[in-house]
DNA sequence: CGATAATGTTACAGACCGGTCACACCCTGT
DNA sequence: ACAGGGTGTGACCGGTCTGTAACATTATCG
């Protein structure tokens, strides 16, 4: 059946695995749990009996995205232990496969604009993961010693956000293509003002991209990330 | 029954308003046809005489906001016909003002999220009104004298983007509540760098805003803008 | 007034939704 | 071999969805 790496999924993880793909697909709102069962390879009923309800198992998914993302974290943290900068500039290049990929955005924010209702019980994840890549981003700014770290990171996270969802509206060669060279352009002038300020120029700052780098293609170090569609 | 400015709307025009009230509200997938019709003190079948389908009418609900939101455009650039660089800064509040308002975002956007199917009629009316969003700006940003007015036009792009879609899923306390801030900022260092160049530092460009910013909070000449839940 | 168009009302069709029930099956461990 | 838990099957419930049919009512305007 249905396998990763070789070990055989058990249903739940097979329900979870392709509720991910089909609400990304086709929404939350717009895919049944019967739809979700059979493509996983299994019945209404044992979904169910794993998940109390669908809101359940949407939340799952959420959870299961957060967790891939926060691994992702974990792994960056370790190899750019004492290189924050660098560390930065991938997040940068992992953000902006992201933004490409698929082009549906990400899980969670997408998740809040579907499920509209305030109490709905997904908004706690959502909410939570949301302050939670918030205050990890402004962490590795501060330890990249940049001074104003909490506004570098609301920064970049204002661009992240709406990159990948003006990927979805505006199509690819809008706006987020050039998401790589402002989100290098903001690292650079964020870096260059609180210590060495030798020049703080906006733009053409890490050399390459520039005016006319129109579609972004991250490649070297972050290609090698098996990111998927995460965060 | 149900006016606007004293002048007794027309079911068409009424069923146009609620549909867009509850879409808004409740997401696209999220309210009925029928909820909306009686909403909009009518019935279904009349609804259904005057737009042919669900989609009909989104569509229509969709090309009325983008109307709205062409109509402060003119508005502005009437109105700041010899200061371009005052209707950035215009451009800005009023961009804070939707980020606010009720926490729901772009309705183009969001229909974007919700309308999956990359075949749907309605995304032609928002590729199109994104694209027109980014042109006005863009052009905008050169009549203002930015050298590198399209780069400046596409960030902030994603700024309002992410402003908008981050207040939905980050909360009001996020990384949106500095939206005012960083676009100053950023039209600061951008138009400090091509022409006089006295000092392109970022941030604490227009005094006020700095780093305990927090709340966005609009005021001044944005506040006599009646724009509602605009673009 | 009378003709015509727009609107209201009710009922219905057909599909799909989330969720449950009863029961049969099969695999695993002892 | 046996028991028990996880799983598969199909039917079913009540509700909601988009969309339509037929007919009654009202508004508009010459």
């Amino acid at each position: 059946m249905q396998e990763d790496g070789g070990v055989p999924l058990r249903p739940r993880e097979r329900i979870i695995s392709t509720a991910r793909d089909l609400f990304r697909k086709h929404g939350i709102r717009g895919v049944g749990v019967d739809a979700i069962a059979e493509a996983a390879g299994t019945n209404k009923m044992t979904l169910y009996r794993h998940f109390g309800s669908k809101d359940d198992l949407i939340i799952a998914c959420l959870r299961d995205v957060a967790r891939e993302v926060d691994e992702i974290w974990i792994r960056f943290d370790r190899e750019y232990a004492d290189d924050p900068l660098g560390e930065l500039g991938a997040w940068v290049r992992v953000g902006a496969e992201c933004v490409l990929d698929d082009g549906r955005g990400c899980d969670l924010a997408n998740a809040a604009v579907e499920l509209a209702e305030s109490d709905h019980p997904a908004r706690h994840v959502i909410e939570e993961f949301k302050r939670d890549q918030r205050n990890r981003l402004a962490k590795l700014c501060r330890r990249a010693g940049i001074a104003k770290a909490d506004l570098l990171a609301d920064t970049l996270t204002l661009l992240l956000e709406g990159a990948r969802v003006s990927r979805q509206s505006a199509g690819i060669e809008g706006p987020s293509a050039r998401f790589i060279a402002i989100g290098e352009a903001v690292i650079a002038a964020f870096a260059g003002e609180g210590q060495a300020r030798k020049h703080s120029r906006l733009s053409r700052s890490t050399g390459r991209q520039g005016e006319g780098a129109a579609i972004v293609s991250p490649r070297g170090r972050a290609r090698r990330v098996p990111v998927e569609h995460a965060r």
